[in-house]
DNA sequence: CGCTGTTACGATATGCGTAATCATT
DNA sequence: AATGATTACGCATATCGTAACAGCG
């Protein structure tokens, strides 16, 4: 097996095209076609789909990754050699869209000062970030499910607690006069329509749940919202603590919906991904609350 | 980095020399002669030691490591991709001569059903099996260390119990009428020069160890030499379990070695390792005493 | 019809083998 | 001297680029 044809198909996959991906790899289309060709007749099976974007077959997932994890290794023998490259290497994470607007910040303060990695955050859903991290796209995922993945190692991060809260105002014009809320009838806000977190809430609370929510796909945008009475929203406890604190807001219920996110990462040996995997862990030490069953660490 | 030419710097130090290096890649002395000019050029460092056999440099020792971890994940791609390779892959682990002869034969038997791999044991002395794991020449080994290695994963095994065992008539002949054994008198027997278990043993009990020991560097020729009366020696409880049963072999005293036994195993992912270290842990189970600051699993 | 991937074909250059040379024992 | 690594050199072939072609929106 050709690596360096190997590393081609990853250029494509990465860069969505095969114009894009010889100009990465300083080649013509021609040539990277030729060694894709050359690819998909050696290992038998069609490695790309040639859609905009481009896209990795299920075998070609296999060899993108291979090409990831390589990449890491002479990555890491490098720095063994004392040969540094100019460029630093990509780490793809795929993280939650909520992790990253607020846990993980910690997280970018450490990553700032390192000099070798430059981190590429993959913001999916939490079922998606798996799918991300099997098919080879990534190197790590943050998750809801603790389901192992083979070639990877699991910790536990620790639990995102999330609230439902609203304006005070718009809280008091659906609290009823015994201080129950009502769930059919109050507007409801989501990030994006995968937010599902929300709708089992609701179930549980006997509202249907086909209120149609407005649906603001911005963290900021998200929190306007919430701020300008535009409805309620099940939203990390730790980004209103404060606007809870100054009673712009206030919670709809004292139920809370606690989330156990998982850390998922290759087993690769490397120094990069280790430092990842400790910073990640103190972030969420940071930033998250402790894990339900007792305390567990890495 | 080009890998064909690290792959051509391992198989130098796999087989020793250009030459059948050469010839275990389809190629002439002189084209590996050259890759291997190129790969030092490159990465600015002689990576071999041109003696007999050829060793790997500090530099060398890196890119073997890289290639032999390539190697397992392309193997791994291949598995998942459905094509198998016509030969087996070769898993190469450290292990000290007393486990080999021992608990590892249990491992034997599982591994017989492996189609795809076949292991390669390197033995060597306890101390010497990190230094190959670190050199990149092992995927993994077993030692009396539990520091760990950069890039590898740790696991204790259990305890190997030594006994301080001679024939009757050679025990009856060095023991006083108060039952106490004369060490300083008594001939010892010793597998080879690296074996400092016993002299450990003999100082503990005040004679000075410069007891010129006989020196039998095989497993069934020590016992020979044991059942013959030639001399004592520390040997693993279980090779002598029946001999003590049955009279032919006594112990010299209540006292015993116990020595805890670590697995080191690359960090990489591979299913051919997961299944080693499982079948490794069995074994151990099996044919090792538990551990002594209780039982933790792997 | 423009965009992007593929193919045909000529050009080049990487990298091999042959054979002579050098070093080491 | 013999063994084994290196080097000089010519050559083959893999692989690239140019340019024409084809599929698709």
């Amino acid at each position: 097996m050709n690596l360096e044809q190997v590393r081609a198909l990853a250029a494509i996959v990465d860069t969505g095209s095969f114009e894009l991906a010889a100009r990465s790899l300083h080649l013509t289309p021609s040539a990277v076609s030729q060694r894709v060709r050359a690819l998909e007749s050696s290992v038998g099976q069609v490695v790309v789909r040639r859609t905009h974007p481009c896209t990795a077959t299920p075998a070609g997932a296999v060899l993108v990754r291979l090409a990831r994890q390589v990449e890491l290794l002479e990555e890491e023998s490098r720095d063994l050699l004392g040969i540094t490259r100019a460029e630093p290497l990509a780490l793809r994470v795929a993280v939650n869209a909520d992790s990253l607007d607020t846990w993980l910040i910690g997280l970018l303060d450490a990553a700032s000062t390192w000099p070798d990695v430059r981190l590429r955050f993959e913001v999916a859903d939490e079922d998606h970030t798996l799918a991300l991290l099997r098919a080879g796209q990534v190197g790590a995922a943050i998750t809801t499910e603790s389901e192992p993945v083979p070639g990877c190692r699991t910790f536990p991060l620790g639990v995102m607690r999330y609230l439902p809260v609203a304006s005070a105002d718009l809280a008091a014009r659906f609290t009823g006069p015994d201080g129950v809320v009502d769930w059919a009838g109050i507007p409801g806000l989501r990030y994006d329509d995968r937010d599902d977190l929300q709708e089992h809430f609701l179930a549980a609370r006997g509202s249907e749940a086909e209120t149609p929510a407005s649906q603001i796909p911005s963290a900021a945008g998200l929190r306007a919202a919430l701020r300008a009475g535009l409805g309620w929203v099940l939203v990390p406890e730790r980004t209103v603590e404060d606007e809870l604190a100054a009673g712009l807001l206030v919670t709809l219920s004292d139920d809370v919906v606690d989330v156990t996110l998982h850390w998922h990462v290759w087993k690769v040996p490397s120094h990069r991904l280790d430092r990842l995997n400790e910073a990640i862990a103190r972030a969420a030490r940071d930033g998250l609350g402790p894990l339900p069953g007792g305390a567990r660490g890495m």
